[in-house]
DNA sequence: GACACGTGGTC
DNA sequence: TGACCAAGTGT
């Protein structure tokens, strides 16, 4: 190892270096987000970033604009069947976070007093929500200090901090170690540097395409600097889609969706030929608790326990 | 740790 | 044109 010279530290030995340029970049280049405006709330942060979830910004937008609208507030939510969530989610894909949404919404009216919690052990606790989901809402909503570890802001780190192309597949402790030692020691910036990161990998460090000439920390990228070598190693395994279980899960509940109530069994068999296949994917869906059969051969998307009043 | 889980846009 | 990608979670 070279002696370390006060001009050319490192990422990882000074984090603060790249704290301020990369807010200030933030301050000036922040998209204007619903769910970032003051009037969106916890709840509005929280139903955000379930819908975020491997789906982009542009197809949120309409649907969360929708959803805030009818349900203003989690207890709002829990009152409705669960199969209203699953048909108001849409076409945003994996509807099991609808299903999941509702639940966090319910578990949030009976444990939480209707408040989405900041505790993030609580948070975690919540169906739906994982390691990154806790931390965002904490950090997002209300402020606090957490490494908020996704997609983004891993493949900045990796650029950044450890010169590499892409991040591993999946989280690893090595990246934990290091956005949590990255990660500003006051509240308040750390919060900003959360929400600052990440969109500077959604906006400017993307997967392909990257704009060098716009990031606010060019100059200190050791990826960058290292030539921008090509990522090695296996080709990260591609998502097959056409004539999977999945793209059968999809047009079953499709058919549900747009139907107002329940539907006959022919309807769902229109949708896919192969018969076996067609069977396991609407079994499937009801055990994930998506589908409900009914009497004669029926079935919708499901009515929740009836209301007692 | 690998896999299942939707959908649509991009290059 | 087919892979890759998109603010992950649960098993």
């Amino acid at each position: 190892m070279t002696a370390t010279h006060a001009s050319q530290t490192s990422p990882a030995a000074d984090p603060a270096a790249l704290h301020l340029p990369v807010i200030a970049w933030f301050e000036q280049h922040a998209r204007d987000l619903p769910w970032r405006r003051p009037e969106a709330g916890a709840w509005g942060v929280m139903v955000s970033e379930f819908m975020l979830q491997q789906t982009p910004v542009s197809r949120v937008l309409p649907v969360y604009e929708q959803w805030l609208a009818r349900w203003p507030r989690p207890a709002d939510l829990a009152a409705e069947a669960p199969g209203e969530a699953v048909r108001a989610w849409g076409r945003l894909g994996y509807p099991r976070r609808a299903l999941r949404l509702h639940g966090a919404a319910q578990a949030i009216a009976e444990r939480h007093g209707g408040e989405v919690p900041s505790d993030h052990a609580q948070l975690l606790a919540l169906p739906g929500i994982g390691e990154y989901t806790a931390a965002a809402v904490a950090s997002f909503a209300y402020g606090q200090r957490h490494a908020v570890l996704d997609t983004n802001v891993r493949r900045v780190f990796a650029r950044a901090a450890t010169g590499v192309q892409y991040p591993p597949t999946a989280t690893t402790a090595a990246e934990r170690r290091l956005a949590r030692a990255l990660l500003p020691e006051e509240e308040g910036t750390a919060a900003r540097w959360a929400a600052a990161s990440m969109e500077l990998g959604a906006l400017v460090c993307t997967a392909r395409n990257e704009e060098c000439g716009r990031c606010p920390i060019a100059a200190q990228c050791a990826w960058r600097l290292a030539g921008k070598p090509a990522h090695d190693g296996p080709a990260r395994r591609g998502q097959t889609y056409a004539g999977t279980d999945r793209q059968v899960r999809g047009r079953l509940l499709a058919v549900l969706r747009d139907a107002p109530g329940s539907v006959p069994q022919s309807a769902l068999d229109a949708v896919w030929p192969e018969p076996v296949q067609r069977g396991r994917a609407l079994d499937g869906l009801v055990s994930d608790g998506l589908v409900e059969p009914l009497e004669g051969g029926r079935y919708r998307l499901p009515a929740g326990p009836p209301v007692t009043g």
